[in-house]
RNA sequence: GCUGGCGUAGCACAGUCGGUAGUGCGUCGCAUUGGUAGUGCGGAGGUCACCAGUUCGAUUCUGGUCGCCAGCUCCA
């Protein structure tokens, strides 16, 4: 048997045992159990029990687990029919619900382990618990968790356990866990002292100066790179009186995540009637910049990005560091085209994507969601759309290579979704980019094209990097804190030796600020040791020392982060000459060598 | 919003079976040191998240509020 059956079979046949353990600890009259599918480190089983487990609970269940593998019963499993099914689990309200939702053809299976314990199983399963014995298995959590993913349902309890062949791979799997948590971007970004939430602002994050800095680094790579793909920015208003919005759709679709603001708060009157609200994305704004002019066929594509702040109101458990916020800026364009660019205009919105995302060394994952079932709009227009992004992403991605979700697109368009993972493997949305049939007929735009006939432009509403906030604290996770040169918030740092060597260390920060490095000194009397813990600590890419030696040879001694070694009688020219091509070549490794 | 957990000095954490709190790092001061993640001594710093209740007395017990974390749901 091979890893990967392995973890499956046995995984899943863990979650069997699990389910036993439960049970025998509540009483089988006390236990509704639901589903306990496999997860990429381990497995979980949902239950309905008659109180919460807790923390004190695991090891009595986890010694129960074992108890049951000790007994080396037999699996067997039995081929059923609906009626004896329905009768195996009478009194099991999620097993029997699950049995009636399955299709009338479909060949019913059950497992039993030991003569006790039957679940409703499709398999495979091993023959004898004794062969779990030799596994790993550490329960990880519990939690609530909806019963098929609907809030509206019942609530069970799930609990998670890490599963894994043998006791060394759990252990490894731990360390792993430990060090996922280190890198944690709430954890780096409170020391790193980049980014701070306080609690008169939940979801809304400051960004300290070394975080501020990062943010412009790749604003500022961003804004470049679509100048040169032709885009224009733009700034909107961020508080919109109602009928914006009303005019737009969200309103009617989104109205529970806007924060509103009352416009006079002597005369609230019928509040909502009396609002601004502030913007929760920025599509309108360009909309209303596009219809300025009466635009002609020649005028497009046009593309206007903004970086404006956008608020979106988000339930009180939703909100996570960076990556859920409240107040959040995403790198946002809209950009305008007939429906003949369609294609192109994907095109380089992709290359655009691959730039940005190849500076940071990173590859996101990609999805397609296609028509759904309420789709507006013309069906051969869709169909266009959808294979003008399946031909990209074919090109790009290759055949097969990204997931399509059928069915999933907005009710206006179909979209292409890019995802990146954090460190605890959880899934984010970063970019995305949406075709929009439905904003230009309900802001009844128009372009008059060749034949003098009006048409209506369709809206492609793109983000790349997601939102500036999401992809710091991806990057941030990613990087370990450990940023490459070019985003880095300080790129050197100057150490003079002794305060006698303050005027050649502030010589040489000048010369750096000068070409447009991002340095930072400290010429305080303390020992050069405890400066140059200091700066390492905050993980800048370059320390360099200087001393009577250096000061005598115009030289500096650098300090590389991530290595011990040290570069010696390196000229100030060499230096300069090794920041300006870190900086311009985008290099994500430091460079080690003169 | 739901389930569970958490909130003690700038940070990381102890602790109080109810009698107003400690340690380490950092900070400040002094001394020392001075070529690559220093050393020694001393000082300051906390209405123990907030609001009620119980009590002679609450940081500790109870209830509520706010915030944070994990999971679910929802999203960039």
């Amino acid at each position: 048997m091979d890893r990967e059956e392995f973890l499956s079979v046995y995984r899943h046949s863990l979650a069997h045992i699990l389910a036993k353990a439960v049970i025998e600890i509540f009483g089988k009259e006390n236990v509704q159990y639901a589903i306990g599918p496999q997860i990429n480190d381990g497995f979980y089983y949902d239950f309905v029990l008659p109180r919460t487990v807790t923390n004190e609970d695991f090891k009595t269940i986890e010694d129960k687990m074992s108890e049951i593998m000790k007994r080396k019963e037999d699996w067997t499993r039995k081929e059923v029919t609906r009626e004896e099914a329905l009768s195996i689990f009478s009194g099991q309200k999620f097993k029997t619900e699950l049995i009636n939702d399955l299709p009338v053809d479909e060949l019913i299976t059950v497992y039993y382990t030991g003569d006790d314990f039957v679940d409703l199983c499709r398999g495979p399963h091993i023959d004898n618990s004794s062969l779990l014995l030799s596994t790993a298995f550490q329960i990880k959590s519990v939690s609530g968790a909806y019963w098929r993913g609907d809030s509206e349902r019942d609530q069970l309890q799930r609990i998670y356990v890490y599963a894994f062949p043998d006791k060394k791979a759990l252990k490894e799997h731990l360390a792993l866990v430990k060090e996922a948590m280190e890198r944690d971007h709430k954890k780096l970004g409170k020391e790193m002292e980049l980014f701070y939430f306080d609690e008169t602002a939940p979801g809304m994050p400051y960004f300290l100066p070394r975080g501020w800095r990062l943010l412009n680094a790749i604003l500022y790579f961003w804004r470049e790179l679509h100048r040169k793909h032709g885009y224009q920015e733009i700034s909107g208003p961020v508080l919109s009186k109602k009928d914006l919005w009303v005019t737009s759709g969200h309103w009617g679709h989104y109205k529970d995540n806007m924060f509103l603001v009352p416009m006079d708060r002597e005369n609230v009157g019928d509040f909502e009637d009396n609002v601004y609200a502030l913007k929760p994305m920025n599509c309108p704004n360009a909309i209303k910049v596009y219809q300025l002019k009466m635009r002609s066929y020649a005028d497009l594509p046009l593309r206007f990005n903004t970086v404006d702040v956008v608020h979106r109101k988000e339930k009180s458990g939703e909100l996570n560091g960076l990556f859920r916020v409240q107040m959040f800026r995403q790198d946002d364009s809209h950009n305008f085209v007939r429906e003949d660019q369609i294609g192109d205009e994907i095109a380089d919105i992709m290359s655009i994507a691959n730039e940005i995302y190849g500076a940071f060394g990173l590859k996101c994952g990609m999805e397609l969601s296609t028509r759904p079932d309420d789709y507006m709009g013309d069906l051969e227009v869709w169909n266009k759309a959808e294979a003008a992004l399946k031909e990209i992403l074919d090109k790009t991605q290759g055949a097969g290579n990204y997931e399509i979700n059928e069915g999933d697109g907005a009710f206006y368009g179909p979209k292409i979704d890019l995802k990146m993972t954090d460190s605890l493997g959880r899934e984010w949305q970063m970019g995305t980019i949406q075709l929009d049939f439905q904003l230009p007929l309900n802001f009844d735009m128009k372009y008059i094209d060749s034949d003098g006939k009006a048409r209506r432009p369709v809206m492609i509403h793109r983000a790349i990097l997601g939102s500036f906030e999401r992809f710091i604290g991806i990057i941030t996770e990613n990087f370990k804190a450990s940023f490459p040169y070019w985003v880095a918030p300080e790129q050197v740092a100057v150490v003079p030796i002794r305060p006698e060597n303050n005027e050649y260390a502030q010589k040489l920060v000048d010369i750096l600020d000068k070409q447009g490095v991002r340095v930072v000194s400290d010429m305080r009397d303390i020992n050069m040791k405890e400066k140059i813990k200091e700066f390492k600590t905050m993980r800048i890419p370059y320390v360099a020392v200087v001393g009577n030696q250096e000061a005598e040879n115009g030289t500096v001694s650098l300090n590389v982060r991530g290595s011990n070694k040290q570069l010696r009688d390196v000229t100030i020219e060499q230096f300069k000459a090794l920041c300006c091509e870190l900086q311009e070549s985008h290099s994500i490794e430091l460079k080690e060598e003169i």
